[in-house]
DNA sequence: GCTACAGTCTGTAGTAGCTACAGACTCAAG
DNA sequence: CTTGAGTCTGTAGCTACTACAGACTGTAGC
């Protein structure tokens, strides 16, 4: 068995190209460890490959899901350890889910109240504008 | 004109008890000028008043309502300076609210994809979950 | 071979909006 | 006079990045 595994090298710009992620972002997953520290090239410089490709392209879709950090480092334990379960998963995501939903709840209670005070505003001066009594009461 | 003005005069943790916000962030608020750097006792205790609550309620009710504390600044300098037209603040407000909807758009994006993948799941062995299948696209 | 210049390396600081802590001081009640 | 709560200050921590400085590397053109 050699190490040789056939497949695309990259470098951490190109990773980033192919990914959509800033380049920086690659450096800071790595240091919380979220992405495996990959294997250097003599003077030192990161070399990655698919797997690393797949792996980054898991949390950027996470991260675009609103799943935070820790969820997705254990979302990643689970596919690691091979002991997530579908069910596990599932219940992973009805709990991020509700937490989405209680978002967009407060988010649509603030635009009741902006939207209303907007519609009430006369576009006159100061005082009795609906917008600082929103904003007051 | 005496600087005496009838009303109670309010220690750090009164002000918090009467807004509801921490009163380490009232501090935090004068740091960074929202709040006026209020009057001080001879032994250096902040001492604040009615128009402190005011002015703090205000702020509370702009950070609920999601503004941002640019964005109170610049109301509060509206007000402070009495050159706010309601116009003015029916811009920003519409502004905000352009923004508040964005983001309930992102989220129910979101909560589309999340909604999809947990109904899909049947609760089985890893391979094929729905939930990571959505996490990978 | 030499020179640019782009890419990479490291550690660290900055962003928003707080929140919390350490260590010293003050104030009122018992 | 002591005790305990409240206050003071500066500073560090939190999330999830993003950006910079200063040094090094790799490559293309001449």
């Amino acid at each position: 068995m050699s190490t040789h595994v056939s497949g695309k090298r990259l470098l951490r710009a190109e990773l980033a190209a192919r990914t959509g992620c800033n380049h920086e972002t690659i450096r800071y997953y790595e240091n919380i460890n979220l992405l495996p520290d990959p294997p250097r090239t003599v003077t030192g410089y990161r070399v990655y490959d698919e797997s690393h490709v797949l792996r980054l392209r898991f949390i950027l879709r996470g991260r675009d899901l609103g799943f935070d950090i820790d969820e997705i480092r254990g979302l990643l334990a689970l596919i690691d350890g091979g002991l997530g379960t579908c069910s596990e998963f599932k219940k992973r995501t009805e709990k991020h889910l509700a937490d989405v939903r209680a978002r967009i709840r407060d988010l649509k209670r603030i635009e009741g109240v902006l939207s209303a005070a907007a519609k009430k505003c006369t576009g006159k001066k100061v005082p009795e504008c609906p917008v600082l009594d929103a904003l007051s009461s």
